[in-house]
DNA sequence: CAGAATAGCGTGCGCGCCGCACGCATACGT
DNA sequence: ACGTATGCGTGCGGCGCGCACGCTATTCTG
């Protein structure tokens, strides 16, 4: 029956959405990541990686943010190394934000452990449901039920 | 390669985690469901209909939050005449939450509500491979990588 | 049986994050 | 050249959360 379906993802979307899930996982995650990278700043890191150096205005949809919110975190990761602010070459008031060597490598560092994390978990299945999981996994977030 | 599984669902969780994700797909349930019901209140209700009355602390770790958390969100609940506070009979300092015949009706129409939009959007898929879907999910709700 | 120690819930307090609105700097149109 | 529009950063108010406290009921102990 199909509405089981919906229902039964419905309810594991519910744990998985869990605050306390989020927190657990990202600080596992940042853990000897130092300081400046936490479960509200990472998104900012990960973003930066998959657009390439952008405006906050840019980011912001990408990171589900205001603008504002982006340039405080921004502000939080340039304090810490991260992230650079440089000058857009075409427009001199807008400010472009890019990852200098140390946030690509950190968000290198993240993704791996995140990866390994995942992998690990799933050390257990068969090699082919994993992979199915994945695919359809990726194609549930991109033009699933979320705009 | 395994790894490139744990990235892909990395990824995707990455984007599924946005927080303009939950909130959009929270409001859009809520609509018309009256303001006490919101993306906070609403993990109460769907955990009080899954464990069946218990303590604000029983919950807290279903919601993934404080005991003062659950118990303002109850509030806020009961307030709308969803939550109902009685007390224990076995033990009257314990103060038990239970859904009231509204909270339950609510409730359940919001689960039918999200069920309905994740079966749309699954609807080009095909059946099996839907089904597949939801039970890996499950399975990677329950014992992945979120102790 | 009485008093002390424990457990449970609700609330005040301080903190942190967010969205909105304002100010300043730069770019575009007439 | 000047007015309008766009873009970024910051002050402000609001909200939710975790922590600590107070109160009540229960349990343990002598």
């Amino acid at each position: 029956m199909e509405t089981e379906v919906g229902r039964e993802i419905a309810d594991a979307l519910g744990v998985l959405l869990k605050r306390s899930t989020r927190q657990e996982l990202h600080r596992a995650l940042t853990v000897d990541m130092g300081e400046a990278v936490d479960e509200l700043t990472y998104p900012v890191l990960s973003g930066l990686e998959r657009t390439g150096p952008c405006s906050a205005a840019d980011l912001a949809p990408e990171v589900g943010l205001d603008r504002s919110g982006v340039t405080r975190r921004a502000s939080r990761l340039e304090e810490a190394g991260l992230v650079r602010r440089e000058a857009d070459p075409s427009d001199r008031r807008a400010t472009l934000l890019a990852l200098t060597d140390a946030g690509q490598c950190t968000v290198q560092m993240l993704r791996e452990r995140l990866s390994a994390r995942i992998t690990a978990s799933l050390a257990s299945w068969p090699a082919d449901e994993a992979e199915a999981f994945a695919n359809s996994l990726r194609r549930f977030v991109t033009d699933g039920p979320f705009a």
